[in-house]
DNA sequence: AGCTTTATTGAGAAGGATACACAATAACTC
DNA sequence: GAGTTATTGTGTATCCTTCTCAATAAAGCT
């Protein structure tokens, strides 16, 4: 949960023997730049690297998020819709969490200190190395509320 | 998030035009008598359910745990396998979340009353009507960091 | 208890997100 | 700069979940 550079994910990489290519250097340049608030998934970056001029592949893509979710560049959201949303892994001041309205997926954004404490101090007592912790709350809007739609 | 009996299953299911069936019932009671710290996903659960002697389709179980954790009935957990699992969800002394290890899985279950807490009011605060809320910490475990295998 | 309405089920097919296979490429090490 | 091998791109495969639709059976009313 630090500040990465495409100087230091080379270095990181490197230790493994992985590599640092034109592509992850771009992804991680495409998150670190995404305003606050946005989560993408899979396709929204294919097609946001596209208009951009960049062409990567989606098994590139899919790749390269995983890893990254792996080391812990970038955390992986649930957010309700079938499919994975990715974004910028930040430590304190910037860490937050989501509350999400399961029928119309609209999600809220919120901090709390105390949480990524207890995430801290529960992954360490079980010997765990840390990479993301986010509390998901699962509720259902004020406007789904009135809504007579079903489920 | 109250304990649930066929009955109030039942009332509650009416109260809003769809009907008890056996399936569901069969389903809840399943969840119910699960020993603590088990998750079914929609396949174990159909194979549970084929043991005791019950046949319920596949989709009637997708339909029906995807019902009853919008219900608030059930918890619907990412544990990282590529598929979602399901426990049943209960309150405060019960309630409980999840350290993952996203190399293999492994899953840890800790108790911490303050977060749930945190996600009614975070929920109330905002107007919405809080169905589940769980902190989700993904890490690695003592032995997948001493694996020298890649991610 | 019987009748009517319509939510629910089961079987199979379809969809969609993600992973895989493998030859071509290119990043790293020396 | 050359050799090694991690990574990419393309197409294909896999697997979880949802959809379709005719048949069934809960619920509500007499
Ligand atoms: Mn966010
Ligand atoms: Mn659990
Ligand atoms: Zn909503
Ligand atoms: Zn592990």
């Amino acid at each position: 949960m630090t500040a990465y550079t495409a100087t230091s994910l080379k270095a990181e990489l490197n230790e493994r023997g992985w590599r640092l290519t034109p592509q992850r250097e771009t992804i991680l340049t495409i998150f670190q730049n995404l305003p606050k608030g946005n989560h993408l998934s899979a396709e929204d970056l294919y097609n946001l690297l596209s208009e951009e001029g960049h062409h990567i592949s989606l098994s590139t893509i899919y790749r390269t998020l995983k890893l990254m979710a792996r080391m812990g560049i970038l955390r992986e959201l649930e957010l309700a819709e079938g499919h994975k949303h990715y974004e910028i892994n930040q430590p304190a001041p910037y860490h937050h969490h989501h509350l999400i309205c399961v029928r119309c997926n609209k999600t809220i954004e919120f901090k709390n200190d105390g949480i990524l404490k207890t995430g801290s101090r529960t992954a360490q007592k079980e010997g765990y190395h840390l990479l993301d912790c986010q509390l998901i709350i699962h509720a259902i809007c004020p406007t789904c509320q009135r809504s007579l739609l079903p489920i």
